[in-house]
DNA sequence: CGGGTTCGATACCGCGTCGTCATCAGCGTG
DNA sequence: CACGCTGATGACGACGCGGTATCGAACCCG
């Protein structure tokens, strides 16, 4: 059962008419005579009732317009629904992002996909940069928003944001009184740290910063992450280096402070594989990079 | 789309391996690509995922692998279901009747439709010969089942009972008393007759009857059918002549007897438009000879 | 009742598309 | 590094579709 012979099938049914169900199809009327011919010997089933000038449709045609009707209407529809999907307005796109974007650019960036794409059903989840490395690999996830980014040859990564780090002490503490710290000042204090691995970690980042200025922490307290690092300085255990964005959460018992010294900060990067070809991929990343652009000007 | 590319894409997304696919499609492998390749551009979207050495689908081939195996799967069905119409196993068939066939052969003819036919409607409707011939003209009925058959250049008549004409008498008639009674010894008693129009009408054939036997009855009443008939007889208003058939019906007050004399009968037949083609109604036709050949042979 | 008109069917032809075989190109593997 | 596996590409023959011309039947109308 040809398409082609479904749809003259239903101008047919529809006209009533060869010659008009021809005109309107855009064809002669021999090879529509001839297609609904094919149609019924295909069906081994008389469609058309010619017995008379004006013709008629059989009890098997009825049904079969109705049936055609829907199939090609069908047909129709998913062939929008897949074009959709295919530019990227429809479908879905798992993202996975750290912790410590939650705050900063990450949520405009989700707002502003969003609105841009109402239809595309995101994703969302939180993992740390390990757990993103293995599902953006294992096509778990298709984009990761990591700290600062995930190195393998089968993954992409683009920067997204460049922020300086700033330190986080408790509200009590008497460094809140000068104006400016430097950061080798802080030496005697404890620092809180996080985990080593996987190496290069956050941890190497934060003792090179240190050993930049000329000291290593003599004391030191390891968090899982920010958050807890923020914890740990509002109970006054010592003080913390974190992403400037972290300190958008105001936290009771904790102040920050920016210092004077080396500063590299630390990025937060979109990474995904080379070979995911998904244009809500690129559509997201293209969205990404306006909010960027738009939060800088600002 | 072409319904061929479709049922492509649907082995090449369940093989999810062209090769196979073509082999299960009992065609070639390069052919195979090129059509999913054609279809991807139809569509303007990728559907297969080929960056790896084990292919995958896309977002818009897996809906599209969900619609195109819905689709198909109406189509398979819808092809079936036209096929059992066409075969005149499904679909409905639209009979109408004179009241004096309720009695007798009809209802085993319908029983014995029904049952080698469960799944055909059939639409029933009784109906006297005028609106029989009107209605079947017009395409609103697809048999009647006329007395004694209607007579029209577009209609076929096919016999499908000759029974002969009995008397039917109020039971306290004194005619009763007689074994025989012959046709001219009732000039004297009224006669129910019936409606003269349209010629030739039932009411001309008793008269003719009477002719034949060389009397006019001299009372005559009218009645509309054969049951208006047998309550007047049985009220004592007169005697009338009936269709053997119609004595199957047990009537307090009236009792039937056979007649000496000419007996023409009266006939039962089965009319259709000469150009309805539909299989149900041959089958009709059929199963109504096999009910009547075996009813003769008993 | 016969000629003209209408409408679907048939005959034949040219072209596009499909399927085949042969071959290429990329990737993974021993 | 060579080989095998897999999908893509190229060239070619065959079939099917649509086009024009024409037929045949039914209907209309004077």
């Amino acid at each position: 059962m040809d398409l082609r012979r479904l749809v003259y099938f239903v101008a047919v049914a529809e006209e009533l008419h060869f010659g008009r169900a021809a005109s309107r199809l855009a064809i002669a009327q021999p090879p529509l005579s001839r297609q609904i011919a094919q149609l019924e010997s295909d069906l081994g089933v008389m469609l058309i009732d010619r017995s008379r000038s004006q013709i008629r449709l059989t009890q098997a045609g009825s049904v079969l317009l109705e049936r055609a009707r829907d199939v090609l209407e069908r047909l129709d529809r998913t062939h929008r629904e897949i074009k959709r999907i295919g530019e990227g307005f429809s479908g879905h796109l798992r993202v996975a992002f750290v912790g410590s974007a939650t705050y900063g650019v990450l949520p405009n960036v989700i707002k502003a996909f969003r609105s841009a794409y109402p239809d595309v059903e995101l994703a969302l989840s939180a993992m740390n940069n390990a757990e993103q490395k293995r599902a953006v690999i294992q096509r778990e996830i298709d984009i990761a928003v990591a700290r600062p980014s995930l190195e393998d040859e089968e993954l992409k990564s683009e920067p997204l944001l460049q922020e300086p780090l700033i330190l986080a002490l408790s509200d009590t503490s008497p460094l809140l009184e000068r104006q400016v710290t430097r950061l080798a000042a802080l030496k005697a204090e404890t620092f809180v740290l996080y985990p080593r691995k996987p190496r290069p970690s956050f941890a190497d980042h934060i003792l090179n910063i240190c050993l930049e200025e000329g000291f290593i922490p003599k004391s030191q307290v390891l968090a899982q992450d920010y958050q807890t690092a923020i914890s740990l300085v509002s109970v006054g255990v010592g003080i913390a280096l974190v992403p400037k964005s972290v300190s958008q959460a105001e936290r009771p018992g904790v102040a920050y402070r920016a210092y004077e010294g080396h500063n590299p900060g630390t990025a937060l990067s979109l990474n995904y594989r080379r070979d995911n070809r998904m244009p809500h991929l690129f559509n997201f990343l293209k969205i990404a990079q306006d909010v960027m652009r738009r939060q800088r000007k600002q």
